[in-house]
RNA sequence: GCAGGUGUGGUGAAAUUGGUAUACACGCCAGCCUUAGGAGCUGGUGUCGCAAGACAUGAGGGUUCGAGUCCCUCCACCUGCACCA
């Protein structure tokens, strides 16, 4: 069998594709349209290895077989390149993170072009230039117009090692995202956008997006964390604490409260509380805790009682004592709860260690007894007034109640936060407001309103300046708050001195809104026009990694609702498909990573092999969203599926040549490789592929147009190689141009069947049959079997199965 | 704990959605061939058995003519969230 040359048969097209524009997307067209979108990468410094592009050589699988079907089809890259690694490179080695991040485009860019895949780089994006973060400032600014954005002082997640504060979406398990560092609580200054108005859309909205993966919806689902119940009141003296419940029909089991130690009831109460030093060094020790220590569920609860005062429980008037405990969080609810230990088992706990009253409210359904603590739905008992309600009547009927008597009312609370926006780096986009203290007094929008003094600088970009050091100050202030040339600033407004916002914006910013972008990316007077947006929007097919389900996505879809709120797009949701890929793991079995020495390098593998055998491998390893090992031995595999395919253009004939049950197979194949191709599923197309070759292998010539179609399938997948046979077939345009081939039902229809034959659902024969016979003929023939006689002889026939053109099943006793 | 998912040969995995379990590939074994290559060809490869056959899809039950697939009870692993009241 001949070898081929991949190298020069790739390096040739890839040079004629670019050459033809293939790949350029035309905005005007009569055809219907396709945007097909990978997560864009973050550029970092050690290139591609074999795991990153197995979701773009998926997209690029989609988008070529979307061409040929006759789709305007979008497939954009570009680069989220602000951000730490590249902030970090630059303190070590004193030159400019663009210089860095420009170099590392190149390597990536260089590394995707040897894969062959048809990205539109006349539209590639930069987070970075400041053509496109313009349009991230402007969307911000918006939103501060809008009083979208405010300014808080509260303690929130800080990096010690990074030196910057975090949003909750940039914890993993209590410690940094990025470096591994436990975070800590603090105070800081920072901007803060009202992500959480949008938190019932972007719940509802999951609903309308039934092409997303069950799972990722079901993470979204769980980190808003949507919870309904009731604020209650329970008077103190003169005073009062409000608690947040989900189970109002438990009040009359409440048989103490329990504050959070950030909670200010106790320090604006001092004077009720007669034990205030012993309460206050409690609350001074759980400070001093790190946040993993205090939320490690195995710790034993702690708590200190506030003696002196006693709470009144509204629907009983009984006199509950209040504690405070680190088990309550102060940033859920209102740091306050009301305890009943005899269902929730957190209280119960406390309610054993600290021997406290604990009173069975709700009966369990079938009545049976109830050892320890009971959290189920049941019937409420001992309640008075809605004793022998279910659990689900009694929570509507308390809650009408409290409303009624004014001491309590319907809430809903998220556990979603609002989204934390300043990071205390340098690498970012610049947060376009300029403080000015002569404005104060007479705002002109609602943020100014909400955050006196401060004023959009309408004059965009606002560039990021050149500094002398990189390293973050540490003090809660950026590295650019040390340039005074460009801190202070005039008013835009009032003309008068005034500072400008040194904190840079997430690294999520930019990559909230990018794929808009490339529908319109030169567009230097809107972020995209009303007809591109009109055209393009919403994205048609999504692929990415798994970790971005509730980071990327939820602020994504977080902005994009903002920007249809504004008019700037049409659709409520921006991906309609979404699909998560699975990692490439080492061969060893574990993540790839320099530490372990385990990368596979993708220049290598396309030298060794050619791209087209590394891409068929890639999508035949597995099922495509699942994690698996790496195999170079798989490689040499494809390669060999390949070589396959070329020998068959050695027996070319001008006239047909297949005989029937070839010529069946070849469209059953068109008819499956279009299915899978769309529904995710390249692993089966492959195969099915791999089927068919080895079938047209055995058969002694294949006519032209039969070749033909065999090279259209195989094209999405090893693009290179099946135009280089398609041209052999002289052909002059691009097989990218050719028409997808449809399925012939007649010609796919099978002319013979293998009819397996049971007694008692045990297959004892197979027999070969001509397609679609009666029921009885299958049945005779099937008694009439060598193999089968014996085994209905002596024997009663009590019933017969026929599945058509599939089996018989004699039932015999 | 809650939610989602997975469990099939030595390995990666298929299975028309209740109808031939292990397709396709990797690996391995035997043989052939050759200008010795990461080559090619032929055959074999779930387990036990000389065979007929029996047994096999994490374990155990059930429904059915028939179960990898549906139902019940467990077990193990992975992912996300987690003192969220």
């Amino acid at each position: 069998m001949p070898d081929y040359n991949h190298e020069s048969i790739e390096k040739k097209w890839q040079a004629l594709w670019q050459e033809s524009s293939l790949y350029k997307t035309t905005n005007i067209s009569q055809k219907p349209k396709f945007y097909c979108l990978d997560m864009f990468p973050y550029p970092s410094g050690t290139g591609l290895h074999v795991g990153h592009p197995k979701g773009y050589i998926a997209t690029d699988i989609v988008a070529r077989s979307k061409m040929m079907q006759g789709f305007n089809v979008l497939h954009p890259m570009g680069w989220d390149a602000f951000g730490l690694p590249a902030e970090n490179y630059a303190i070590k080695n004193k030159t400019h993170p663009s210089v860095a991040v420009a170099k590392n485009i190149e390597v990536y860019k260089r590394q995707l072009e040897i894969l062959g895949l048809a990205f539109d780089w006349s539209r590639e994006i930069n987070t970075t230039d400041p053509e496109y973060y313009k349009w991230t400032q402007w969307a911000f600014a918006e939103m501060f117009k809008r009083g979208l954005v405010y300014e808080s002082h509260e303690p929130i997640n800080w990096c010690p090692t990074c030196q910057t504060g975090l949003a909750n979406e940039d914890l993993e398990d209590g410690k940094c995202e990025r470096c591994g560092t436990p975070v800590e609580k603090k105070p800081l200054r920072q901007w803060v956008i009202r992500i959480t108005d949008y938190a019932e859309s972007l719940l509802a909205d999951l609903e309308t997006l039934p092409d997303w993966e069950d799972s990722i919806k079901e993470m979204q689902k769980n980190w808003l964390g949507k919870s309904e119940g009731s604020l209650v009141k329970f008077a103190v003296g003169d005073k009062s604490i409000e608690v947040f419940t989900t189970r109002p029909d438990t009040l009359f089991g409440a048989t103490y409260l329990v504050i959070a130690p950030e909670h200010n009831f106790v320090n604006d109460n001092q004077n009720l509380i007669s034990n205030f030093s012993e309460v206050e060094s409690y609350i001074k020790a759980v400070k001093n805790k790190s946040d993993l220590d205090r939320t490690d569920l195995n710790k034993d609860k702690s708590g200190v009682e506030l003696q002196g005062i006693k709470a009144i429980n509204p629907v009983n008037n009984e006199e509950l004592p209040i504690f405070v405990a680190d088990y309550v969080l102060a940033s859920y609810g209102t740091g306050a709860i009301m305890a009943v230990p005899a269902h929730d088992e957190r209280d119960f706990e406390f309610a054993t260690k600290y021997n406290l009253p604990i009173k069975q409210v709700v009966a369990p359904l079938d009545n049976a007894s109830v050892d320890g603590c009971f959290t189920d739905y049941g019937l409420a008992c001992d309640s008075d007034f809605i004793t022998g309600l279910s659990t689900v009547e009694a929570k509507t009927k308390m809650i009408a109640w409290l409303e009624e008597k004014n001491i309590g009312q319907k809430q809903t609370n998220w556990r979603l936060k609002d989204w934390v926006f300043s990071r205390q780096r340098y690498w970012g986009e610049p947060i376009p407001l300029i403080f000015c203290e002569h404005c104060k007094s007479n705002p002109s929008n609602k943020g100014e309103e909400l955050n006196p003094g401060w004023i959009i600088d309408e004059n965009l970009p606002v560039t990021l300046p050149k500094v002398d050091h990189y390293e973050p100050t540490g003090t809660g202030e950026s590295p650019l708050a040390n340039i005074d040339s460009w801190v202070d600033t005039t008013c835009p407004r009032c003309g008068g001195t005034a500072k400008r916002e040194t904190n840079t914006m997430p690294q999520w910013a930019g990559s909230s809104w990018y794929y808009l972008r490339y529908a319109d990316p030169h567009n230097s007077q809107e972020l995209i026009s009303k007809d591109l947006e009109k055209y393009w929007n919403p994205v048609d097919l999504y692929v990415g990694g798994a970790e971005h389900a509730t980071r990327h996505l939820i602020y994504a879809r977080f902005w994009h609702k903002f920007l249809q709120d504004i008019g700037v797009v049409s659709s409520s949701e921006p991906f309609k498909k979404l699909r998560h890929v699975g990692l490439v793991l080492a061969e060893d079995g574990r993540k790839m990573s320099k530490r372990w020495n385990n990368v596979v390098n993708p220049d290598a593998v396309v030298a060794d092999f050619g791209a087209d055998a590394m891409r068929v491998y890639e999508m035949f390893m597995g099922p495509f969203d699942q994690a698996v090992a790496w195999n170079t031995n798989g490689v040499i595999g494809a390669r060999k599926f390949l070589l396959k395919i070329s020998a068959l253009a050695d027996k070319v004939t001008n006239e047909p040549a297949l005989n029937p049950a070839s010529l069946s197979l070849l469209h059953k194949t068109i008819a499956k490789i279009t299915s899978d191709i769309d529904n995710f599923k390249f692993n089966t197309a492959i195969s099915a592929l791999m089927i068919l070759v080895n079938n047209l292998t055995e058969a002694p010539a294949i006519g032209r147009h039969e070749l033909s179609i065999v090279l259209q399938l195989v094209a999405p997948f090893a693009p290179h190689l099946a135009e280089e046979l398609w041209q052999s077939l002289n052909n002059d345009t691009s097989i990218f141009k050719s028409i997808w081939p449809t399925s012939n039902p007649e010609l796919a229809r099978d002319e013979t069947v293998t009819i397996t034959v049971q007694i008692n659902g045990k297959v004892r024969d197979q027999l070969s049959l001509p397609a679609d016979l009666s029921n009885e003929e299958v049945e005779a023939a099937a008694k009439s079997s060598e193999k089968i006689q014996p085994w209905l002889a002596d024997k009663q026939i009590v019933k017969v199965v026929v599945i058509p053109n599939r089996l018989v099943n004699f039932v015999v006793v």
